[in-house]
DNA sequence: CCTCCTATATAGATATTCGATATATCGGAT
DNA sequence: ATCCGATATATCGAATATCTATATAGGAGG
């Protein structure tokens, strides 16, 4: 399943890239930002992200930047590029096709006879 | 993300468990059955499903019975139980849960500003 | 002073799936 | 007669994704 393998299981790469397209991002926010778009549901923990990050950026899918925050730690900012915007689409794309597979195995039930 | 592993990544458990619902079916013919339904997007292979079935009656959530077949090998036919079915159901409403979330997040973008 | 919250990072463990390989029988092609 | 492909089940090792636990570091509050 080269379908399922790199998406459904990589479905936080997918939703990392989906969360910078709208704006740059440090990574403790994502976490935050998801878990409240998702209304509670993605818990995306530090050490699933950040690796996951070190991972894009050599992919070069984004580029990552560092900036002082008014307090604590400085901040790593992550930015799509274009080829991140790319794979994207692509993963986007991917996604539905296996919602939509997954929507007509769970209803295609006993009743209707397929199709 | 509990939700995740045991089910997104764990999602051929659900579809074969789902192809149970039905009717008992053999390895091979679930294996033929899901890529129809789906349409051609769900790839199951051998080396995937056997022990995938074998953990499955082992949690008791299937059972087996051999029935020798017209030519060839003797076919073993896979028959879901009560505690199978009620998985199903759990796993059926978990897959609800994460696509909405995923749509959620997927929509979600730029322009409304979320909810 | 100690602990919690923010913020990033890494190492080890676990689970899912795949690829390769093995067995066995049948039908068709050479 | 033999070889190959399709049916049918099975197991092992590898790759990958994610989690848990742990480490570092600064600031705020008790």
């Amino acid at each position: 399943m080269d379908l399922d393998r790199s998406l459904v299981s990589g479905s936080m790469a997918l939703l990392v890239l989906k969360l910078l397209e709208e704006r740059d991002l440090y990574g403790y926010e994502m976490m935050e930002t998801l878990r409240a778009r998702s209304d509670d549901t993605f818990h995306l923990k530090a050490g699933t992200l950040y690796p996951l990050l070190h991972g894009l950026e050599e992919k070069g899918l984004v580029t990552a930047y560092e900036r002082e925050a008014a307090a604590g730690k400085p901040r790593r900012y992550y930015h799509l590029t274009d080829q991140g915007r790319c794979a994207l689409t692509e993963k986007e794309a991917s996604w539905h096709r296996y919602a939509r597979a997954m929507h007509r195995v769970l209803k295609g039930g006993a009743c209707c006879a397929g199709a």
